[in-house]
DNA sequence: ACCTTACTTTAAAAAGC
DNA sequence: GCTTTAAAAAGTAAGGT
């Protein structure tokens, strides 16, 4: 299982000035015709943030609370370089986890779509089939390969709560057949 | 009281109205893909259930109605891709799709899983193939599924696929293009799933 | 025929139209 | 509802060589 992606928000307690941003910090996106925020790229971490003149910001593209935490700092440490006031500290909150799993088996999605509850299986629009999990309230892309996409969470035990609630799910239905895998190399 | 029927009066106008403009767009659109009488009502019925739970509203008459074409077409097997059916409408397949997906979900409306080898009746119609061709066709098509080759994968283009392998079977040489053009992918696509189900399946071709 | 890029689907927040 | 951001899955598409 791997986390790919986490979306928070995070919340300064103070109103900032978008234009005097965009004049002073090199490297930044903003077009308020086209959207309310500003956009800024912080290259290590690897994250991008959405900044509002609210003083509330989104910040996509963190892989672990870890990464998220640092790159929050590091975010409010370069507008304070570039001499942008900022008060209090940051309120961070985990929207969305978008993580990914392999159960490394091969899944009947024709079967599944016809037993499994609450799910869509279109393979003239989409490969994999939607399935809406009630609790944890996540929704999970299941591909034929065995692999999966899973997001919605917002803590990380509900993806793996989520994962091996669907495999034993699948298991019961008698979805799966077992799948001869050349190992993968790990990285 | 008088004030309780007058809203439930200005509703029920309201909803034959749409009903009224809905069934023009219908009849229209199913005319321009040919659709059997059969489809037709099949749709309208679906479409009173969409508009009698207020789904029509901040949407457009047309590309509900498009959906609910799309939707009685999957139940009664007559197979017609969301592309066909938009072109017919200002909205485009992204729009009807996304009004499908509501139909499914809010509507209790059966749709099964799509099926290739309904595409391969429509595939075979149009290129006026032989019984003997959409038989073989339909053959490869269920071992393939047997095998576990079809998953996510886009029905036509495996119909596209077993009937270019079919015709050659039979004596019939189609093109990829030919085939690929009336099922609605590309030649790329009719020939990753031939490659496959050759490979896969162990089919021999007439050799030429 | 290959390769690269890009689009389809899912979730969630921000502020404004 | 739309706009913007990120990321994965697998299939399909389009353009270039």
């Amino acid at each position: 299982m791997n986390i790919e992606n986490i979306v928070a928000t995070v919340t300064l307690d103070q109103n900032l000035d978008l234009y005097a941003m965009e004049r002073s910090i090199p490297n930044i996106e903003y077009d308020p015709d086209q959207f309310p925020g500003l956009i800024f790229r912080l290259e290590q971490p690897k994250v991008t943030s959405l900044i509002f003149k609210s003083g509330k910001m989104v910040v996509t593209g963190a892989k672990s609370t870890d990464e998220l935490i640092k790159a929050v700092k590091r975010i409010i440490k370069t507008l304070r370089r570039y001499s942008i006031r900022i008060l209090g500290k940051p309120k961070i909150q985990i929207q969305n986890i978008v993580a990914s799993a392999n159960l490394h088996v091969h899944v009947n999605l024709d079967k599944a779509a016809f037993l499994l509850e609450n799910n869509m299986y279109e393979p003239e629009q989409f490969p994999g089939l939607i399935f809406r999990m009630d609790e944890p309230k996540v929704v999970l892309l299941i591909f034929s390969s065995g692999k999966m996409v899973i997001t919605g969470a917002k803590r990380e035990d509900e993806v793996y709560k989520a994962v091996r609630k669907i495999f034993e799910k699948l298991n019961e239905l008698e979805c799966i057949s077992a799948v001869e895998e050349e190992e993968e190399l790990e990285l | 009281r008088w004030r309780k029927w007058q809203i439930r009066a200005r509703i029920q106008s309201s909803i034959d109205r749409n009903l009224a403009q809905a069934m023009n767009e219908l009849e229209r659109i199913g005319n321009l893909l040919s659709l059997p009488k059969s489809v037709k009502d099949e749709a309208a019925l679906i479409y009173r259930k969409a508009v009698e739970k207020g789904l029509v509203r901040g949407r457009s008459i047309e590309s509900v109605v498009a959906a609910a074409i799309y939707a009685a077409c999957r139940r009664m097997k007559i197979a017609r891709t969301l592309d066909e059916i938009s072109q017919y409408t200002k909205a485009n397949r992204k729009e009807v799709a996304r009004c499908y997906r509501l139909l499914l979900r809010e509507l209790d409306v059966e749709v099964p899983v799509s099926d290739s080898k309904d595409y391969v009746t429509r595939i075979g119609s149009l290129l006026r193939l032989s019984g003997a061709v959409m038989k073989t066709a339909a053959e490869i098509l269920d071992k393939a599924k047997t095998v576990g080759l079809t998953a996510g994968k886009d029905p036509a283009g495996l119909a596209a696929a077993a009937i270019y392998i079919a015709a050659l079977q039979n004596d019939d040489r189609r093109t990829q293009k030919e085939i690929a053009q009336v099922a609605g992918v590309t030649e790329v696509t009719v020939r990753n799933r031939y490659k496959e189900l050759i490979n896969e399946l162990k089919i021999q071709i007439p050799t030429q």
